[in-house]
RNA sequence: GCGCCUGUAGCUCAGCGGAUAGAGCGUCUGCCUCCGGAGCAGAAGGCCACAGGUUCGAGUCCUGUCAGGCGCGCCA
């Protein structure tokens, strides 16, 4: 927000140099984008710009010389953010921020409450945010999980940028293949196996626990009657059950892990409804369609793929980019932009998807496709291999049992989506300050206390629309520091949803919490530093409002992340 | 062989073309008559894989090389 301030007084001065003829700026020539940022070293002021860099090579002049007059025209006065610029090394612009500034944002963040932090650049838009889409013939793993944390927090992000997010899980139960077969075989095995049957699940096929639940599950619910079926009328049906059976398992694990999706979107429903059919035809009638050695391929080496894809096999039926387009494009008549969240091992899908959508007569720009590099678990320093037909998959819910949700979410979404994933279960699990998500949890809990104890000492909790509070007595640099950190959260979010990466948020949370724990502590030292000051209650207020605006502001971050923000922390063994 | 991702402190990782490259862990020194120590302060530790290029300015952009991960089905 203060940022924000910042490049509008910074454009205005821009503007008017240019109309008073002070910079030979084209009238019509967009400017380049003004960019502050907050300078490491304390010495070149708060904030800075190199605007006047930018601007230099266009109209030919040196560039000190330009922020000289760009300087010049700021207008610096009562209701400013700023107090003083100047021209710095090669022609950066350094802005120091009047002292009041700082206290009104404070007082506005607060008042903003659980909505500080929004922003509506997305005016509305539909983003169709689909990840995870699991295969229904196993559990959600823990690379669905980081998948699912991922794709979770893109969608905040861009509910809290104003777009319209929509949070979608593919269901590949349309599947002929022998894989689903083989699964069908497997659960038909054990339901009869809780029958007193002594089948044997396949050589080939699944023996994870989790088919007895699947069984189980059928048996409970319609009892004996598959038990003598023969296989051939056994398989095609069991097909059905446990692909049902297994997608609940799926949404309760994911509800489990803070995930709602708003639509399960069933690929066997766009056969059926001949959606697919629909979009090879319109792939023909297009001209980007040919049929070859009797199938029919898709020209998609005409929109940069490396090699032409079937659509349609020699014995009629249709291959998965065939179904994958068609849901494209149902997607696409149902949201402005896409972005889909792959695992890595997906990564050469992407050519043809987007070649098959430009076929289509899409835009390709519309969807994009963020991928996440896998994950490996450790635990006890050891990898911990993972493999579904091994048996000894981890699933998400076994993670989650272990550490817990809000440990989970913030682990996956600590790293760039484009960096391997080592999860370390056993630091995950740690209570203490090597642990980040409690760390962060922390700092949230002692603002919380902090504010508790103000009231048991009778002070009046401040709040943002209390202008009684006199907030130009936090002077102290840890105090201004903390305020400029805080003012950044929408820009944070702003840039996280942009560029689809979250981890930046988790960062934001962890530098904050930083500066607060430090300077909490020197409270502790220092009596004359604590927040709750029974000699000084105007101090006390002042300091109170700073910490509610770190509580807001680790809260809404959190939130945004599917953590929760904890008033108070309690240890397992309390 | 081709494509994508990665290579930054001992380890795990941040770093939208800007000023002296950051954090956590680990190591070493310190801090609880405390607003909960699930915390804090300090020290040490870097040819940003390598070589060229673009730029006023490159860890960041381009090209090449090397190393690691993943993927290259008429599987889904």
């Amino acid at each position: 927000m203060i940022k924000q301030q910042l490049i509008r007084v910074t454009v205005e001065a821009v503007q008017a140099c240019r109309a008073a003829g002070v910079l030979a700026l084209p009238e019509e020539a967009p400017l380049p984008p003004v960019e502050i940022d907050a300078p490491r070293d304390p010495r070149f002021g708060d904030y800075a710009t190199n605007v006047a860099m930018l601007l230099a090579p266009l109209i030919k002049t040196p560039p000190r010389q330009v922020a000289e007059s760009i300087v010049r025209s700021l207008r610096i006065e009562d209701g400013s953010p700023i107090r003083s610029a100047e021209v710095a090394g090669p022609g950066f612009i350094n802005f120091r921020l009047d002292p009041g500034f700082l206290g009104a944002a404070l007082r506005e963040m607060v008042r903003q409450g659980e909505d500080f932090g929004r922003s509506n650049v997305g005016r509305g838009e539909r983003v169709l945010v689909e990840f995870v889409s699991a295969n229904p013939n196993g559990p959600i793993t823990v690379a669905h999980g980081r998948g699912g944390a991922v794709g979770d927090a893109v969608a905040s992000l861009h509910d809290w940028t104003g777009y319209r997010a929509l949070r979608e899980f593919y269901i590949n139960d349309a599947t002929n293949s022998l894989q689903m077969q083989t699964f069908a075989r497997s659960v038909f095995a054990r339901y009869r196996q809780l029958l007193g049957h002594d089948d044997r699940v396949p050589e080939d096929g699944y023996p994870g626990e989790y088919l007895i639940d699947i069984a189980r599950a059928i048996l409970e619910r319609d009892g004996a009657r598959y038990e003598n079926l023969p296989p051939d009328e056994a398989v095609p049906l069991f097909q059905d059950l446990a692909t049902h059976g297994m997608q609940a398992q799926q949404e309760a694990a994911l509800g489990a892990f803070g995930i709602v999706f708003d639509t399960w979107y069933s690929e066997k429903t766009l056969h059926a409804a001949g959606a697919v059919e629909a979009t090879l035809a319109e792939l023909q009638q297009r001209g980007h369609a040919y049929e070859q050695a009797g199938a029919l391929w898709l020209r998609s080496t005409a929109f940069g793929d490396d090699k032409d894809r079937v659509l349609v096999r020699a014995d009629g039926s249709a291959t998965y980019i065939a179904g994958d387009l068609a849901y494209h494009r149902t997607k696409l008549e149902r949201a402005d932009r896409l972005i889909n969240v792959w695992g890595a091992d997906h990564h050469g899908y992407v050519g043809r998807t987007k070649a098959g959508l430009a076929a289509l007569g899409f835009d390709s720009d519309r969807l994009d496709i963020l991928i996440y590099q896998l994950v490996r678990l450790l635990k006890d320093g050891q990898e911990f291999k993972v493999g579904k037909r091994a048996g000894n998959i981890v699933t998400l819910e076994e993670l989650l049992e272990e550490v817990g949700k809000d440990a989970a979410r913030f682990f996956f979404l600590m790293r760039s989506a484009d960096t391997p994933l080592d999860f370390d279960m056993d630091l995950a699990k740690r209570q203490e300050k090597d642990n980040p998500v409690y760390y962060a949890q922390y700092a949230h809990a002692r603002c919380c206390s902090v504010v508790a104890r103000a009231r048991e000492a009778g002070v009046t909790v401040p709040g943002g629309d209390t202008p009684d509070t006199d907030l130009t007595l936090l002077t102290r640099p840890e105090e201004i520091a903390l305020i400029k950190k805080l003012a950044d959260l929408p820009e944070e979010v702003r840039q996280a949803a942009a560029g689809c990466t979250p981890h930046r948020i988790p960062r934001y949370v962890l530098d904050l919490a930083a500066l607060f724990h430090g300077y909490y502590d020197q409270g502790n030292r220092d009596a004359a530093l604590r927040f709750v000051r029974p000699d000084d209650p105007s101090l006390t207020r002042a300091r109170l409002l700073l910490v509610l605006g770190v509580r807001t502001v680790l809260a809404n971050a959190l939130t945004v992340l599917g953590v929760s923000a904890p008033e108070r922390m309690t240890r397992d063994d309390e």
